[in-house]
DNA sequence: GTCTATAGTGCGATAGAC
DNA sequence: GTCTATCGCACTATAGAC
C-alpha cells in the first residue's frame, strides 16, 4: 500500500479542468484545487510552478513525439520535410478518442487570456527545441528557426480545425492539409 | 502649468527599463518603479494591468504600421505579397536610430521568462490582427492565419538579427531577406 | 508546514484643470 | 460645479523563503 496515492498531479489536473470549467480560472484559487483530491495548497504548488501550469502538464510527451518524428527523417531529407515526419509523429497524441477531452481543456485555455498566453509559450519552447534539433542536423540559420516555427504555426491551426464539431478528418490528415497550404502560399507569392 | 507631468507611463516604462537592468525584474517591485518617478503602486497599476506590461506599453503603433502596410497592399495581391507589403511598412518602426535602445530592452526582456511570454502573446495578438485584415479582403482559412503567422515569425527572426552586434543592414533588408529564405525553404520540400 | 512579500483589486478621498 | 489623475487604505491570492 502506497502512502500517497499515484497520479497526484494527473488528479490535481482533472480537478483543476473541472474547477475552471464551472467557476472560472480567476474565482477558482489553488487551495480550491488542492482541497478537491485533499490536499493542501503548499503540495499544489510543489507540483506545478504556478497556477496555470496545471493545465499543460504531461506535454514533454508531446515535445517528445515532435522530435521523434524529427530524428526519423532520413538524414539527406530537407528541412520542411523534416517538419513534416515531425508533425506526423506528432498526430499520434491526438488519437481520435481524444478530441472530446482536448475540445473541453481548449474551452477552458480559450476563454482565458492568461491560459492562452502560456499555451503560445508552450509551443514556442517546442519550437525552439525543434529548431535545435535541426541545427544538429547541419541545418543553417535561419532556415532552422523558420521550419521550426512554420512547422508549430500548421500545427497550431491544424490542431484548432481538429476540434471543430464538424471535422471529421483525423489530426495528421488535417496537418498534412494545412502544411500544403502552406506550402502554397509561398509559393504563390 | 499642468499640476501633473504628461507622459506618466512612458516615464515609468524608462524608470522600469534601467530598475530591471540594473537589480532584475523579479528583485523590482512597482512601488519602486512608481517611486523613480515620484508615484505610488496604485498609479502603476492605474496605467498598466500588471507589472510586465509596463515594458509593452506602447506597441499599438507597431500594430498600426502592419496594419497600414496590409491596407496599403494592391487589391489583388496574394496573400505572401500582402504580408511583404506588412513587413516593409513594419521597417518604419525601427529605424537605425532606434537600435541602441531596443538592443537594451531585448536584453531585459530575453532575460527573463515571464518577460518573453508576454512577447510571444504580443507578437500573437498582431498576427491575429493581420490575420483578420486578410480576411477582410477575402482571403479564406487557412491561408489568411497562415500567412500572417508566417509575416510574424519572419518579423521576430529579422528583428532578432537585425539586433545582432555585427549586422550592418537596416531591419527592411532583413526582414526582406528572411522571407525570401521562408519561400527558399518551401519551396525546397 | 509556517511565514512573509508582493502582485493586483476595490473603493473612497483629494485636489488640480476646466 | 464636472472631470480626471492621483493617493491611501484594506484586502485576497499567489508564490517563494524559511
Amino acid at each position: 500500500m502506497a502512502r500517497w496515492e499515484p497520479g497526484t498531479a494527473e488528479r490535481m489536473q482533472q480537478a483543476a479542468l473541472e474547477l475552471f470549467a464551472t467557476r472560472g480560472f480567476e474565482q477558482t484559487t489553488a487551495a480550491e484545487i488542492a482541497a478537491a483530491v485533499g490536499l493542501t495548497e503548499r503540495t499544489f504548488f510543489r507540483h506545478f510552478s504556478d497556477k496555470r501550469e496545471v493545465l499543460f502538464h504531461g506535454q514533454d510527451q508531446l515535445l517528445s513525439c515532435f522530435l521523434d518524428g524529427v530524428a526519423a527523417a532520413p538524414a539527406d531529407a530537407p528541412p520542411m520535410r523534416v517538419v513534416e515526419h515531425a508533425l506526423r509523429s506528432s498526430a499520434d497524441y491526438f488519437p481520435d478518442e481524444r478530441r472530446p477531452r482536448s475540445r473541453a481543456r481548449q474551452a477552458v485555455v480559450d476563454a482565458v487570456p492568461a491560459l492562452r498566453e502560456r499555451e503560445r509559450h508552450k509551443l514556442a519552447t517546442i519550437a525552439e527545441a525543434i529548431a535545435a534539433a535541426l541545427r544538429g542536423r547541419g541545418v543553417p540559420e535561419p532556415a532552422a528557426t523558420l521550419a521550426a516555427e512554420s512547422g508549430m504555426t500548421v500545427f497550431a491551426i491544424a490542431f484548432t480545425r481538429w476540434l471543430h464539431e464538424d471535422e471529421r478528418r483525423s489530426f495528421a490528415q488535417v496537418a498534412d492539409w494545412v502544411l500544403d497550404e502552406l506550402v502554397g502560399l509561398t509559393a504563390g507569392r
